[in-house]
DNA sequence: TCAAGAGGATTGTCAGACATTCTTGCAATT
DNA sequence: AATTGCAAGAATGTCTGACAATCCTCTTGA
């Protein structure tokens, strides 16, 4: 059988387009936590009507990406230490498990991929380039979600991430984590390429806990 | 400071009811899967405007208990093998690690109540109650969940077993299946109320792998 | 100073409408 | 006979407009 191809054209939805643009705006921090959202106000920045505006929002709420209560409208959540904590035992459990499952599995092509990616990610930590950062990061983690075979784990984990995106992205800033994430991105990605899974794991969750440990650094000096 | 009590009332909105109902109509299969759910019918059921149920279908689609194609409406998901395989690998993720910690956190309090639920389960089991069966299982987890002191955790449990209720319950009908789950549970329950953090995540897995063997079986024996 | 109340702002919910898209059955063509 | 093309009907995507319920704020009065 040949590679199936899917030529489906999917229709872009007016919410779809929303939740989107949406979802961007808030992991990117163009909304500070705990900003309210008022309805009316992002209809005509969107240029869209209430009832698509509100079909949206009930979604961004389901990823809980926003606060949604009632008779109160949205708001951007402010999440405490202790959800953030919670939040990163749940992806060190999951995404050490993925590197793990990666390594057994992952192709040769894909293994190229990723290896493109943590090169972008370490030209952008060598020119400083903070958006730079954050999206070679993401594409690095990406490749190896997308390979460790399980779907779920994937879809998962990508929802765990957008929820502390922004003290990812603030405690990158922090003078050498980025450098100290590479390095630690390198062994990940070494103990990948030689398919050893123990190595894989164990320098993947030495990576979540460094990372964590930084994001609460990060959020310390922010209050 | 004397114990908080939260005396808010929150107000049940049209949206949340609708929410609820069609979950639990969702995952006590009352739809089939496949079924498409047409917006006019439902609306006229649940007595309700067209917007507020599709904010409710948005909910439903971003919590994957419903398919929202675009211009085909929503429908119930028909899951594959490979993607209930999928949800079962990471529960048995999150439940064994769930089970481990709240051997070493749960009061006694909480001890007492995981017992109750035992006993109502083995109630059920005896009595052939299904629909008890059911609702008793769903107790004792909630209950270590409850204890596992991660609230992401607990939640993302919530949504994962909500997705493969319908395999569940089919599974708990198969011959013996009720009275082998007991024991295992049992077993996870022992294995609690003694703090043993290691027999407690051993008796998990192989309750979670028991159950989705038995899962499969009668997914085969459907089709 | 503090409490009560009035007013405005915002959300929750509905009704109705229309364009677009999907489905389906029938006719026409090869 | 099988396939293509078309047309009618159904369902969804989206908007406008409206009104009641609720929340927030500021003023007023004690």
């Amino acid at each position: 059988m040949p590679q199936e191809l899917d030529l489906r054209v999917l229709p872009r939805t007016v919410q779809e387009e929303t939740v989107e643009k949406l979802r961007l705006a808030i992991v990117s921090g163009h909304f500070q936590p705990g900003a309210r959202l008022v309805e009316s106000q992002l209809c005509v920045e969107l240029g869209i009507s209430r009832p698509s505006l509100r079909e949206a929002l009930r979604s961004l709420a389901a990823e809980r990406l926003i606060n949604l209560v009632p008779n109160r409208g949205p708001s951007i959540p402010e999440l405490t230490w202790e959800e953030v904590t919670a939040i990163y035992e749940v992806r060190e459990m999951l995404e050490v498990d993925a590197v793990g499952r990666c390594s057994q599995r992952i192709t040769k092509d894909e293994l190229e991929k990723l290896e493109n990616a943590l090169s972008a990610f370490e030209t952008a930590t060598l020119n400083n380039d903070s958006v730079a950062r954050i999206t070679t990061t993401e594409d690095f983690y990406s490749i190896i979600l997308a390979n460790c075979g399980n779907p779920i784990l994937e879809e998962i984990h990508r929802g765990l991430v957008a929820r502390i995106s922004l003290f990812r992205s603030r405690s990158m800033s922090l003078e050498g984590r980025a450098i100290s994430s590479l390095a630690e991105m390198k062994d990940i990605y070494k103990a990948i390429a030689a398919h050893d899974e123990i190595a894989a794991r164990s320098a993947s969750r030495k990576h979540v806990l460094k990372a964590m440990a930084a994001a609460k650094k990060a959020m310390e000096s922010a209050s």
